[in-house]
DNA sequence: AGTCGTTATCGTCATCATGACGAGAAAAGG
DNA sequence: CCTTTTCTCGTCATGATGACGATAACGACT
């Protein structure tokens, strides 16, 4: 039986929240094809490897961390004939959440690597709208699940969470409905009985991530009415 | 530069409301592996032909239609190294959303094609799986969009939209509550000026798709609670 | 024609969630 | 001690929802 062959990548798009903005990791390409480009990480998934397990290999080797508080997820696949010169490619994109991360980028990787503020960047391949389907992607989930946690450090003030939402959504909301919001929602968040110190202002209660998988009822994000 | 080479395959979760209950089309298999075991209806992409065209191709070959009224997303993709006895297979899976077809499935295709109540099937490769991950798809997409309508002919009354979600969600809803839902969400349905004839009991407005590409506020289904 | 069963459509009411915002609590810094 | 800052708790109006009553408009039957 004859059919075509295809070699099959995965690649990242990785956001954390840094300073009050969404950014995405991005490497600097060192082949061709786009030389010099910004892309997405990635790379070819081995011979006896799963795709789930590419995934996170991939993301052990450019952040140097994968760790538990950050959240990987199948975001979708992408094989238009011509997505890449070299041949047929079909590349099976993955949505990773990470805390801002304390350790720098690309331990054992040589190649350059960044952060970057999301946005209109002129990525290598059809990487612009994988990153856009990510972005869309990670705005949908923190409607509905308490997925938001995954971009904090493990103990977490409801600002820093609110700062999360107002990061992704690009949009800011109310501390005091916010603070009700994720209190009184079950499984949102789990105080751990700590406090800040330190910090100007009155300290705020520590929390966890929830154990719930889903947010009910959920919290929406504005609509751009219709 | 040399890495693995794959057979890449497009699967579908074709399905369908039929007598009040949600049904998934599927195919009985004429060669090995699981030869005459139930799968899910697929093939392999071809050498020049994008992951969407494919499915498209097949939804067409194995059902004859493809017309305006019903939906074909991506869904996911599976990798496994193991998932194909014959070597390393993956598959990217779509899931289409139909209307109750008046024409026989499996026109073009020799092959034994029936629709199956949803369920536990114990079909061919890791099928089951992504039937699963589609019905759960299809759920959760009537809560946020109006594709409840792709079940639906192309005009069709509040009651059988209705039947649409019990079907697929398996719980029933108040007729009042959800024809207000329905009727005043903006974009879920437009009138048609139309009525229906020759029904038991009396006439009800027809409706066609609304243009709304998401629900605000959404039709939230009863959770399991938390 | 009248009655009954059936289904569609509209209305009412209590409850819950939310947006907008006031106000006190608890820290740091002068 | 006072001001500033931030967290936390309340209040109130509004909107969405679940439960359910009531009426409208058909076919079928007597």
């Amino acid at each position: 039986m004859g059919y075509p062959v295809f070699a099959v990548t995965v690649d990242l798009v990785v956001l954390t929240v840094r300073e009050g903005d969404l950014h995405v990791l991005l490497v600097r390409r060192g082949e061709e094809p786009y030389v010099d480009r910004w892309a997405l990480p990635g790379g070819f998934v081995r011979e006896d490897e799963d795709l789930a397990a590419a995934a996170r290999r991939e993301l052990a080797e450019e952040t140097g961390l994968d760790g538990p508080g950050g959240h990987l997820e199948q975001l979708a696949s992408y094989g238009a004939p011509d997505r890449d010169p070299r041949g047929r490619v079909v590349t099976v994109a993955y949505l990773a959440l990470l805390p801002d991360l304390p350790a720098p980028v690309a331990g054992t990787d040589a190649a350059e690597a960044e952060w970057r503020p999301v946005g209109a960047l002129g990525l290598a391949f059809d990487h612009d709208q994988i990153l856009e389907d990510g972005v869309e992607r990670a705005r949908s989930k923190l409607e509905y699940t308490p997925l938001a946690a995954a971009f904090c450090p493990p103990e977490f003030t409801i600002a820093a969470l609110r700062q999360v939402y107002e990061a992704v959504w690009g949009e800011s909301l109310d501390p005091r409905n916010f603070h009700r919001k994720a209190t009184s929602t079950p499984g949102f968040v789990s105080p751990t009985g700590g406090v800040t110190e330190g910090e100007p202002g009155r300290p705020a209660r520590l929390y966890r991530r929830g154990d719930a998988a889903l947010l009910n009822p959920p919290l929406l994000r504005r609509r751009a009415d219709g």
